[in-house]
DNA sequence: ATTTGCCAACCTGTATGCAGCTATGGAATG
DNA sequence: CATTCCATAGCTGCATACAGGTTGGCAAAT
């Protein structure tokens, strides 16, 4: 499994890549939960597993910092950040805001290309009940992320839309273990509509599904957190 | 005139200090056309005009990259980005999203604040009526956009906010100098609706003010742009 | 005169040495 | 035994040397 041959990048502007590469994979990482928010990474450490010097994993990691999901301190190290629950709630109400401002900017032709990746993942969902594999459902997730990504005309939007992604989605799979077999089901669902919508060419539609399941999500996040 | 010294930082969590205050400078040369699209910038030229060596420029670079307002290569070096047409509507048509957004999340103590910010811009834009002073008036929508940007609630709204406002505004600065005047009254108008809307305590009001002006500058830019 | 090939200058990408900062543990003192 | 101080190890921030890549110009051959 080589975790940093994700999927071809769906910006437009390529980034370079030796770092973008050791970023993606951090990132992934993070978004994992792998590296769990407090957790100390190191330069050294980073570097003498990628095979690097120092530079480019600062790199990386400065990106990072960047997208908010690390903070660096002097003299004490990289630490990925927590999940604030302020900043929580307000990613999801703007992710909510721009999944349904999807529609207005739709790529008509990227319609047939989204439906036969669904189709896809469809078939690999399927495959996965009752494995309890959180990367693989994770790996799935990030494909249905793309692709539907790639039905946005709208470069800033479908950018903006990326970024928040990834903020998003971290703190998501915090509480996946509690309710994967629901995940699984909605997440199938979820599939299952986007099917009929893309099948329709109503890409508007697709957008408001997502924003309907990204608020369903909310919401179950919402009472594990006061459960706990 | 120190340019480095602009307001302080708007954004939650602060990024480090140097390294920032190279990348403002730049990205508010770039934004103010001093370094128009398509210059080419060295990094030893930098690091001997900011007295670092060459590893804090390039970090400022990369985060100038990072924001789509510069294109490394290897080999070449930094130039500043094009002002594609297509991504120029994309943005537009973002902000424009984005400003009706705004009602929406209201920071509502923040209001007084931005009001006592209004008067004194308006008093500084009487007294640059007929100075033709680009730099000034410049400055003077900047701190515009800080103001009216703290007025949202939502931070990862804030910070998409502030994120396009720089991409837009220099592309739309190119275009300054053939609607100087009409530019200046335009602003006039915007700061007095404003100021309306505040002493209302209408958040939302000023999200659409906001969205009209971005709409009339679109319009005029459009235009000059037909009639070129 | 035109074209082709090559070389040299310059730029970015990477590695590494050094300085400054932080945290932790132990020793000394009350 | 508790507390305070300090030394030390380890980390990041910065500077710099070197390697790899690109471009433009000059020279030579056709």
């Amino acid at each position: 499994m080589n975790e940093s041959a994700t999927s071809e990048n769906s910006r437009t502007r390529a980034p370079r890549g030796q770092v973008t590469d050791i970023y993606r994979t951090l990132r992934d990482r993070i978004c994992l939960l792998r590296y769990p928010p407090g957790m100390l990474l190191g330069e050294h450490e980073l570097a003498e597993e990628f095979a690097v010097s120092r530079t480019p994993v600062r790199q990386a990691l400065q990106r990072l910092e960047y997208d908010g999901l690390t903070e660096t301190r002097n003299g004490v190290g990289t630490m990925v950040t927590g999940v604030d629950p302020n900043a929580f709630r307000d990613i999801y109400a703007f992710r909510l805001r721009l999944s349904e401002m999807m529609g207005e900017f739709p790529a008509e032709d990227e319609a047939p290309r989204a439906l036969s990746t669904i189709l896809l993942l469809q078939d690999r969902l399927v495959a996965l009940r009752g494995q309890r594999d959180m990367e693989a459902f994770w790996q799935l997730n990030h494909e249905l992320h793309h692709a539907t990504n790639r039905l946005i005309a709208n470069l800033a939007l479908r950018e903006t839309h990326e970024r928040y992604y990834f903020q998003a989605s971290r703190i998501w799979y915090s509480v996946i273990e509690a309710f994967f077999e629901e995940q699984i089901t909605d997440l199938a669902s979820e599939l299952n509509e986007i099917e009929g919508a893309l099948r329709a060419g109503d890409i508007r539609a697709v957008g408001y599904i997502q924003r309907n399941h990204i608020a369903f999500g909310l919401h179950r996040v919402a009472s594990a957190h006061t459960a706990v």
